[in-house]
DNA sequence: CGGTTTTGACCGGCGC
DNA sequence: GCGCCGGTCAAAACCG
């Protein structure tokens, strides 16, 4: 199942010989963790970190051919600190207004990995 | 009714 | 070889 993980386990045994999966991390100043950027996420697991005092939680889009990943996890130095980490590309358009998702782009920073 | 959520348990990989 | 950890899945229950 979930063809986007094998591939990466795959590429990972094999030697990375194709793309690597995206990963983007947003750092946001939030109370909630629940962060609604504009997809739809369907919570599938919860952990705790050892360097955190907080549980981490893991998201997956339910879109159909959409194998987009989430995890949200907070700061242990900071309670009002949410980072979240898309994994992934979406293969399809929001269903929220652009207004609303530029607002929450207002108050996230943005760091791009890879 | 459908969709979603929560907890627990399980598995694989890796280290020593 | 064994133990450990992280990560993911399953089922059940709940909500609108």
């Amino acid at each position: 199942m979930f063809g986007s993980d094998n591939e990466v386990k795959s590429d990972k045994i094999k030697g990375a010989k194709k793309i690597r999966k995206p990963r983007y991390a947003f750092q946001t100043r939030s109370q909630v963790d629940i962060l609604d950027d504009g997809y739809r996420w369907r919570k599938y697991g919860q952990k705790a970190v050892k360097n955190n005092k907080f549980p981490r939680s893991y998201y997956r889009c339910t879109h159909q051919g959409c194998i987009v990943k989430k995890q949200v996890q907070r700061l242990s130095k900071d309670e009002g600190i949410v980072v979240t980490t898309y994994e992934g590309m979406h293969s399809h358009p929001i269903e929220k207004s652009n207004d609303n998702f530029e607002h929450i782009l207002n108050q996230m920073q943005i760091y791009t990995s890879y």
